[in-house]
DNA sequence: GCGACAG
DNA sequence: ATCTTGTCGC
């Protein structure tokens, strides 16, 4: 599986935001429907020193509807967190827990925004690009952009927009919780996009991936484990 | 200058 | 993200 970091990962904020800039023209923003079976998640969690963080990416089997195989990551942090430039602080570790797949995904879920960036290319697109493979960008808040209200429905969304132009959409994959924010991250439109975090939703606010992922390293944290595969 | 600001 | 307990509501 692809390995090699195409890119160093210690640059300054300057030059990371540069070199943002020239991949951004890398990102392909179209791509429908075709078979898709195993969906990946990737999730970051840090330690409380916040010296190390823990990368997860969990293979969700949408068939089975459970997770088929997962690695965790641990590494130091090496980069600090800067609006707009979070991949190159989570990328290297999620970069590496990905490569140790023996499946490779059909698509990648990150926790985290793509297009929906101020130079439209935050963490899921980057991921994208250097992976080469389909990702779609599910997080938590807002970075930029603004939206109208979200219908009470769930599967309801509306647009996300940065000064006119459509970045993503406000999804509700969840009653009475915030909607999760989607944009396209690599090889697939947003229509696309928000309709696989719908299907890998299961009654919760974050797909299946993303959240599977936000709880293993949730506890892998404050423990020590590597990878495995459950059963 | 002031406020906003993924995780 | 992380530090924190219980608590109100769907």
């Amino acid at each position: 599986m692809n390995s090699a970091v195409p890119h160093p990962w210690t640059l300054t904020p300057r030059e990371a935001i540069a070199l943002q800039k020239e991949l951004a023209s890398q990102v392909q923003v179209t791509g429908k429907l075709s078979h898709c079976r195993y969906v990946a998640g990737a999730d970051v969690a840090y330690t409380r020193s916040q010296q190390r963080l823990v990368a997860a990416v969990v293979l969700w089997d949408i068939q089975l509807s459970r997770i088929t195989e997962y690695h965790l990551e641990k590494q130091p942090v090496e980069f600090p967190y800067v609006p707009g430039l979070l991949s190159f602080r989570e990328s290297p570790a999620v970069f590496a827990a990905f490569g140790r797949l023996s499946t490779r995904p059909d698509l990648l879920i990150v926790d985290g925004h793509g297009y929906a960036h101020p130079r439209r290319f935050g963490i899921a697109c980057h991921l994208g690009v250097l992976l080469d493979i389909p990702t779609i960008g599910c997080a938590k808040s807002i970075l930029v952009g603004e939206h109208q209200p979200v219908p009470d429905c769930v599967g309801a969304w509306v647009p996300l927009l940065d000064h006119g132009t459509v970045i993503g959409a406000a999804v509700r994959t969840r009653l009475h919780v915030r909607p999760v924010y989607v944009s396209i991250g690599h090889k697939r439109d947003l229509e696309e996009a928000i309709r696989w975090i719908l299907q890998c939703s299961r009654g919760c606010r974050l797909p299946e991936p993303t959240r599977q992922a936000h709880i293993l390293v949730t506890e892998a944290r404050q423990s020590g484990s590597q990878s495995k595969k459950p059963n």
